[in-house]
DNA sequence: CGGTTAAAGTGAACGCTGTAAACATAGAGG
DNA sequence: CCTCTATGTTTACAGCGTTCACTTTAACCG
């Protein structure tokens, strides 16, 4: 995770690339959370918008960037929530819960973290959400293939419960979420 | 539909909305789709930027219309393939896999369909694809509540897949579809 | 130490965007 | 035929991402 100091305002920042990121990650929260522009960031950093470019190459580099944090964010809440409940089935369920939650608290955020163009086989970037997926299916089956199969099912719906309701085509409903995750005859 | 004809080069265009929209729907199509600024259509359609603001009162009006166009073509898409799979269960499970193939097909325009803010209650609009879903789940179930579960999740099911290829989270795979949407479990 | 070098900042400029304001044109109706 | 109004135009502005040439400063090395 990040920490910024409030570092002495001398000419060279000392670390305008952590402060960047969380700056962004603040902008992406309030205010109805639109997508901050590079321009901004920077204004609110209190450096000159070209200093950016020290620290990423170009403004995708930052989306990225804040999309690794954001996905970071999103597999320790889920990590945490399905320790809670206790892990196995009961785990896994929560899961799911906490990925949709995690979308609707953080709108903005989400978004960007599935925008960013993440070509299919990139293993760059550790992604826990993912482990934790594949870890709660193949306790469920023998069968590696059935076990990708129910992640991706269950990823699918998640997903699409969470989309559908940022984008206002579902009602953001908190016992909705429930109803529609409650696939046992999904899981038999 | 829209049908725009190539009129005589005048100083009034004849039926510059349409013109629009056609310059707009075919922008999102080609060269891996980006969304079209409002500046970028006008000069398409050989007019001044400005000259859209007596259509539309701002970008995101226009957004909104090729949204609904966009709508159109799906919900007529999945039409025909119901239809053509004999309906029933099997039409069904056509809508669906035409949803997800839709989205691979017209991957700028589905975007744009979904990210236009669409108010959960918002019923201005005719959306022939959200008429086949209940109608389609109410054929299954005589619990209107029921129903309505399994419509939403059958959406949330296509929708999640689409977009999760779409971002490249899982592979563009006409299998994987299959596979994916596969839930003879989910509705016995 | 002192001097050099390279990392990390700056400001001005470019072309793009969406949008507002004032003005021009032309086709339709009295 | 004249006028009115719908529909176009030009000009302008602020904000965007990005490039370029320049400046500052901290760190390293003899």
């Amino acid at each position: 995770m990040l920490t910024v100091s409030t570092s002495p305002a001398s000419y060279h920042h000392g670390n305008l690339r952590d402060a960047l990121l969380a700056a962004g990650l603040e902008a992406l929260e309030g205010a109805e959370g639109k997508a901050p522009s590079l321009r901004e960031l920077a204004r609110e950093v209190g450096v000159s918008a070209t200093a950016v470019y020290r620290h990423f190459p170009d403004k995708q580099a930052l989306d990225k960037a804040l999309a690794q944090e954001g996905l970071a964010l999103l597999g320790s809440e889920q990590a945490k929530a399905a320790k809670k409940a206790g892990g196995g089935a009961a785990g896994f369920a929560e899961t799911g819960r906490t990925y949709v939650r995690f979308a609707l608290a953080h709108p903005a955020l989400f978004r960007l973290m599935f925008t960013q163009g993440h070509p299919v086989g990139d293993r760059d970037a550790p992604d826990q959400a993912r482990e934790l997926l594949t870890a709660h299916t193949q306790a469920l089956t023998s069968d590696p293939e059935r076990a990708e199969t129910l992640a991706l099912q269950a990823w699918s719906i998640a997903h699409g419960i969470a989309m559908l309701m940022l984008d206002g085509r579902i009602s953001a409903d908190d016992a909705l979420i429930d109803r529609l995750l409650d696939t046992d005859n999904v899981f038999p």
